[in-house]
DNA sequence: GATGAATGAGTATTCATTCAT
DNA sequence: GATGAATGAATACTCATTCAT
């Protein structure tokens, strides 16, 4: 959060570069991808990561909260939908679209990530939660669900689909369906467990 | 499959230990695990775990062996029960109670495994095949549900409550509640895609 | 062949001491010479050795190039000279003082190298040819002696005087004086063994 | 030298295969056979070969010493032969013959071996130069040369045949012929260095 | 005596990070 | 600012040797 001066022309194509690459090749590898791949890839030195990114952590919080922040602002926009329900459904048709693109999901393996991240992924939990209690005040979602149900489920279509190999990139729509289906208030069976009190945001769901 | 005499005493004592380290492990830090810390861990030399698992695919391969049998045992025994929408319910909790004991979903990352373990996985399909039809000719789960959707909806509970900090370790109920309420044949809403052709076994959901 | 840009000038001089601290290593040990060792007796961190040389294989090919090359050099030299006995046994004389710096006898371990030293070796075995062929055509050599035959003698020296424990360093020059007379036509018996028909050059006389 | 109660029969036979395999897995894989290896080739428990050989170095002696045995012994009869030069030829023949069967160059990295070794090779040592010595005085070598000559020249036949990929396994008996020529008193040049002083026998050229 | 299970020092290699150019 | 050379901690795996069975 030091006042960051605006960077030089070049510096700022390097570093928008290097977070394209960087999403790419995590996304490629996993956790496990190299500094060097990363920077090969963005066609700069390996010191110029490092210049941008003092840890190779920080330059994947950098891609979350890019990410984060864009979903953000998507579920902002639809908090002023007509359709409450449609509201909600289009915000986690966007979340899985977004993750799709780009598979993240060894991210929850990476521990706490830094602080800045925890702060826009709040941000985020807030908007979830507001999209969720107009859906539920609409009747477009049974009475027992919370925000951090929804925070929680949200992710588990694209995971569950990483488990087909070859799979059309839009099998998600599947299970987003089938687990859409499960959040209506038609025939809902009484839950056996409370939800869980808050998501703390250190955590990863994204 | 080599007719393994059995293990000498101290022998057998040592690969118990092995695998439950190995699985703690594995399960806390993920498959970077060290070999050297499992060893640790189990009380043993270094070598001793190349000796019992010529390697540390091996060593994981075991694990899973484990528990897809054990699995898959239980799916057996209920494909005769008398109520088959009860006794695909009991399967997944059953299923998901084994995976909240011990978190194995860094598998996901895990190439190919060995040959023994897509054995042994592609009878565990059958298994879940079978009591999914049952149940849906019981009327117990909607018509457009294959038993590939739950093979991979199956992990879904506990990857989702993975993301709560300190969750309460029975919180997986309220999802797997949630998604069968999804499966479920009321209130059902046309699905807008087709459920993968065949889950290949080679890969790893469990 | 990839177009190497000159290296930096700390990186050439840390080649250098690399390829020196690898050398003797590896006389004084043999090929189970470890790369730490080298590494701290080059007096750099053991990373910097597989920066140079991404393989412990791929040191030793460099060393061995850069003897085979030089020593090829003087061959070709020769094949100038006003007298061709006199040209072979220099050449003879110079192979056996370059060996008698530093021992590489171990490399008949070695299995195949890489290319790029098949490929040099090739040209220095061509040397010899025609080194012995231009002997033999001035009677300096007897009949019956091949290139191959001198290729083969050209390391009896050294490895002969290996086995003597505090040797004069010239020892060498009387067992080559041996083996020549044994080359010449004067008082030669007929070979009860026809030569080798030719080294491929995939091994490692040198 | 403990005073040695005779084996047991079944110990004793074991001790044989050891050898045996010993020997075969040596010429196979160098130096870096490893003592498993071994002790499966010779049908026989890890354990039971550090029985016999409490080190893998005291496996390599027993061999070495048996070889050093059978050569001395060979020696010594041709020590009463008619023909004194023949007789030298006749050892060296045999000495290259039995280094031919099984390979053992890379005795050579195996440092100083044991006492007992040493001992025997003295012997052989001795015997060498008695067979040189009436040789010399028979005119049948040239009179410069010393038996520590002739003890180590009499490797060089199979090292320089080691070289050839795919030789015929009399190759060496060329090398030996021309080596001899150049110990024959015909057209003999004189040295241009004296003979060793004489070998410890700590060192091994056998 | 024989066995093979256990041990741990040793090895090549990778990779995040630092720093001289 | 950018580069890529240097570093060394970390890692999977091997193998001579010891020792309980």
């Amino acid at each position: 959060m030091t006042s960051t001066r605006p960077l030089r022309a070049d510096a700022s194509r390097n570093r928008q570069s290097l977070l394209a690459a960087a999403a790419d090749e995590f996304a490629e590898r996993g956790l496990n991808a190299s500094v060097a791949d990363i920077a090969r890839r963005a066609g700069v030195g390996k010191g110029t990561v490092f210049r941008h990114f003092p840890t190779k952590d920080d330059l994947l919080a950098a891609i979350v909260l890019d990410r984060i922040d864009a979903l953000n602002a998507v579920g902002e926009r639809l908090l002023d939908a007509a359709d409450p329900g449609a509201a909600l459904s289009e915000f986690l048709t966007v979340a899985a679209e977004q993750r799709q693109q780009r598979d993240l999901s060894f991210l929850q393996e990476a521990g706490e990530l830094n602080a800045e991240v925890t702060r826009v992924r709040a941000q985020l939990f807030q908007t979830v939660h507001r999209l969720v209690d107009r859906a539920r005040e609409h009747g477009a979602v049974r009475a027992d669900i919370t925000g951090a149900d929804v925070i929680l489920l949200m992710c588990a279509p694209n995971y569950v689909t990483s488990y087909v190999p070859d799979a059309s990139p839009d099998l998600w729509q599947r299970y987003l369906a089938i687990i859409f289906d499960g959040l209506r208030p038609e025939g809902a069976h009484p839950l056996p467990h409370p939800p869980p009190m808050s998501l703390d945001a250190t955590h990863t769901p994204d």
